[in-house]
DNA sequence: GCGAACGTTCAGAAATTTCTGAAGACAGGA
DNA sequence: TCCTGTCTTCAGAAATTTCTGAACGTTCGC
């Protein structure tokens, strides 16, 4: 019900939030693509096109978010070019991934724990694993609940 | 119960995987800092020698970390230097605010449902939006819940 | 009011990240 | 096999971020 512009404008306003959470600019301006095409699917040359960057650049990209596991190559019968899907599960995904990062803090701050002796440091830092730690087992719980109440089923 | 190279480089560790979780450089080497001392609070000075840095990167790192909500001004008799100390809660609040952002995409995504008609792109905005939505009203749940079970408290 | 100790600001330097464009690899058709 | 269209890689350019150091404020004791 609106304009081309209005679409890449709403797109590149989505992109710019995805990069202030931390988002590398290409990866978040090709998810936003993606969330807004039309189609079922896109080729790295749409992609280019679309976002008026190198086909070097969308290389690139494709291979971040490919490797993220938002997106996903398919085969299209009667095209010669790679075409990319985003994947249905892509935020849970994402989400769940975030959480991985989390994982590394927390073996940091495990080795932290460790290093040094009772103390102010010790309290501190035991804090902050228990915190990470509750967040590691909680997240899958999480995003479970999410899909089991997206597909309609009663609560557990 | 270990010497004071292993205590800098367990502290260096951990703020590298802050910066790999998105956080800057320098407010990550100061939250570190702060994590592994063993004193109450420090100065500005003495993060610009434990770190290694000049006094401006110091200022900077303090005034982002203290927007943050990680670390607060205390007084401390008999000092005219400016102290600072972490506060307790400073993860669960860290965690929090990492949902304010979230809460930036999630406006995104809500003009991008409002800018698009039926079809692909509208459904996967609207499924987009049905997880950050659900994740904005969990995350405060779940913070309440480790804060409870960490005081010991019963199960709600 | 003056001097000393600290903290802050900011212009520019340094380091890092990001993007491009050209060269090359690869697959399929003829 | 050779050609064409497509994708990838990578060295260097461009943009951005981060850090420094010097100048400037501010506060406090004297």
């Amino acid at each position: 019900m609106t304009g081309e512009t209005e679409r890449r404008e709403a797109a590149e306003q989505l992109a710019l939030t995805l990069v202030g959470a931390g988002m590398q600019r290409m990866g978040a301006r090709t998810i936003a693509a993606f969330m807004f095409t039309e189609k079922e699917s896109l080729t790295a040359g749409d992609l280019a096109e679309e976002l008026g960057v190198s086909a070097g650049s969308v290389s690139g990209a494709i291979k971040m978010v490919a490797q993220m596991g938002l997106i996903e190559r398919i085969y299209v019968a009667g095209s010669r070019r790679e075409h990319f899907r985003m994947l249905d599960n892509a935020w849970t995904t994402l989400y769940s991934r975030q959480h991985s990062v989390v994982d590394d803090v927390l073996r940091a701050v495990d080795k932290g724990v460790e290093a040094v002796g009772p103390g102010l440091a010790h309290d501190r830092l035991e804090y902050m694993r228990d915190f990470y730690t509750f967040l590691i087992n909680e997240a899958p719980v999480l995003v479970e609940r999410f899909e089991r109440q997206r597909r309609g089923e009663p609560r557990s």
